[in-house]
DNA sequence: ACAAGTATGCACCTTTTTGTAAGTGCCCAA
DNA sequence: TTGGGCACTTACAAAAAGGTGCATACTTGT
């Protein structure tokens, strides 16, 4: 067995041989998340989260209607599924008008608003290195059946 | 871009309800990717491939096995398959010493290096939230099976 | 000799995540 | 009446993603 479940440590002879390096960066504050980062992706790691973050932060509030429109190929069971998990998690304000014909539109909460902040980078980051992005793309699916 | 949906328009009627909204921020050069953020977040939306890319850009390179022992619970699988994927995507370089006892390490590429950074902010993000989203853990988990 | 560590490969299987299609209640326009 | 839009909801797949465990080839420590 590898060494997956921490057994006993009952490494006697040599037994730490390399620590785990890098120890200061990354504040282990909370119990569950090994850094900040961790804790990010936790909130976040969902396909369209990020986007729908970013779409939100660059308008004003949106229509559901408009958001689906919006953000291409998303179907309506993701859309929903994933903004009510924003607005649980505290990201997304969601406000319902109780009209007749539904209406009702999201907004990013300050906590929202913030994460989007932080997602500005990755979204440079891509714009600038799209090219890159893409012939990597091109590879995967050109080369079809191997790598992934 | 702020408020306005492309009204520019059309008293007419019926056709063009409403267009997709914000078009600007994000450049849609290439196809394929809505904008810049979508296409970073198909090189790097995995489990654990921003963390390694963190691991890797706060120390230098690391061996294989110091990986797996510094990302917490990572599988062997998990991790090679993630290496490899961010190697051939040009992000990691992977040097193989071809010693009898094998022994590899891993490295960021420059491109790799300057994903790891856009990477900071969320690390940021995470660190100076981490309370708030602890509690929105505590709260899905504390719940059980409804929210999520 | 035997266990352990090194860096992977591979087959098999479970869990999560995402997608599809259809349906709801209500209103307006053709 | 039919059709469409609005904002969702639900049941049922399909597809990823992730995990476990065994195997390799070789060395070193006990």
């Amino acid at each position: 067995m590898t060494a997956s479940k921490t057994k006993t440590d009952s490494s006697v002879p040599s037994p730490p041989p390399q620590t785990v390096p890098p120890e200061g960066t990354c504040t282990p504050t909370l119990p569950g998340f090994t850094c900040g980062l961790d804790a990010t992706l936790r909130i976040i790691a969902a396909k369209w989260k990020p986007l729908i973050l970013y779409f939100l932060a660059q308008g004003g509030p949106y229509r559901y209607g408009e958001l689906r429109r919006a953000i291409r190929d998303v179907s309506d069971k993701m859309l929903i599924q994933q903004l009510k998990e924003l607005e649980s998690d505290g990201l997304v304000k969601r406000t319902d008008y109780k009209e007749i014909p539904p209406r009702v539109d999201y907004s990013l909460t300050p906590l929202g608003h913030s994460l989007a902040e932080a997602l500005v980078p990755l979204c440079s980051w891509g714009t600038e290195h799209m090219e890159e992005v893409s012939r990597v793309f091109a590879k995967r699916e050109g080369w079809g059946a191997k790598g992934r």
